[in-house]
DNA sequence: TGGGGTTTATACCGATTGGTATAGTCCCCA
DNA sequence: TGGGGACTATACCAATCGGTATAAACCCCA
């Protein structure tokens, strides 16, 4: 390798992620990439060879260096519960934010899958499986602490609170009022009460 | 009217239903319409006016018909608690049947309802109210009759409800190993025990 | 029997899609 | 100093998008 890129590839995955988070797969065009990434045309498709190719390096990138980061940070609070409530903190305060990159990349990706590769489904069913393996540690954790309750099965519960996180993001999609959201995360307190 | 159509509008907008259903607004193009729906392309537009006019009759269609049934019979039941399971038992009995139509039509135009206009916001964003509104009141009527808690909130419990709904729907594109959805009804059952 | 509106089939439209090709320019290294 | 690979800019490609137009076949009713 003669000379290094004068680009720097992980920033530009950044700025990828950060368009198709905005936009999802099918609705960013490759004008719409170039425009956000900041690099040309022919430069995209010699780096990343194409669309679906960038998507999926992209997609990787956040699962590594995003979503881990962000349960690992959660992880490490003394109180179970409030790592488990500081999920669904999270993910309302995107919500509410209305910023232009809405909700979690990983969640968006998973809702509009349906005719999406069999690997990237692969790919978020494994994200996914980390956040529910991340609430089935917290709970178990919690009850070990006598924080949470043992009547709370953990495995069964951890799979609802990710269910309510997906459901909020989408109901955050359009169809929220100000409340629902703070009504949602309650109910999930309340499982793990 | 000198004379009257040679198809049956309500049974050519059931058909366009299944076809959005099947691959969503964007997904649906209109030459997947016209063979879904077994009329020409002029009678089609001539009929509905636009991809988007025809979108909005489906779904007006789909709540007024098809949602407001369902809600309608469970509700009939005796048992409350019965009245909510059974919306969870449909959800998943949907998603494993892996029909060719997937999930609730509703629920789908709520998922990829971000970039569509406002008028099919506020539409969707009513019919789920609906739900959430059968929801709350499945609530009170259980805590009535003495099957439901009275620590239960019901407002904030419904909209619980309503996310798991919404959850159990993106889980199952792609994402779900078999007892995932029966976890997170587990979970929705507990919220109301 | 003869319109009149509806159907079908088909051709066509401009715009946009993802992707390729071709220049020329820039910069590092030998 | 002179490649050579990576950059930018731009033109181009076939395919598809939603939507329109046109012509012929069809059927009811006056």
């Amino acid at each position: 390798m003669p000379w290094e890129k004068s680009f720097d590839m992980d920033e530009a995955l950044d700025r990828a992620i950060r368009v198709f988070w905005k936009k999802g797969y099918e609705g960013a065009s490759m004008a719409d990439l170039i425009a956000g990434m900041g690099i040309n045309k022919g430069s995209l498709y010699n780096a990343f060879g194409s669309k679906k190719a960038l998507f999926d390096q992209a997609l990787l990138r956040y699962d590594q260096q995003k979503l881990q980061a962000m349960l690992n940070d959660l992880e490490s609070l003394e109180d179970p519960v409030q790592s488990i409530a500081g999920v669904f903190d999270g993910v309302i305060a995107e919500a509410e934010a209305k910023a232009e990159v809405n909700g979690c990349f990983l969640v968006n990706t998973a809702i509009e899958l349906p005719n999406r590769d069999d690997d990237v489904k692969t790919a978020v069913k494994a994200s996914l499986g980390q956040i529910e393996n991340f609430f089935d540690r917290m709970i178990r954790s919690g009850q070990a602490k006598g924080t949470i309750s043992s009547d709370v099965t953990p495995s069964e519960t951890a799979k609802a609170l990710l269910s309510m996180v997906l459901g909020i993001r989408v109901l955050d999609r359009g169809a929220a009022d100000g409340d629902t959201l703070a009504g949602v995360k309650a109910g999930a307190m309340r499982l793990i009460r």
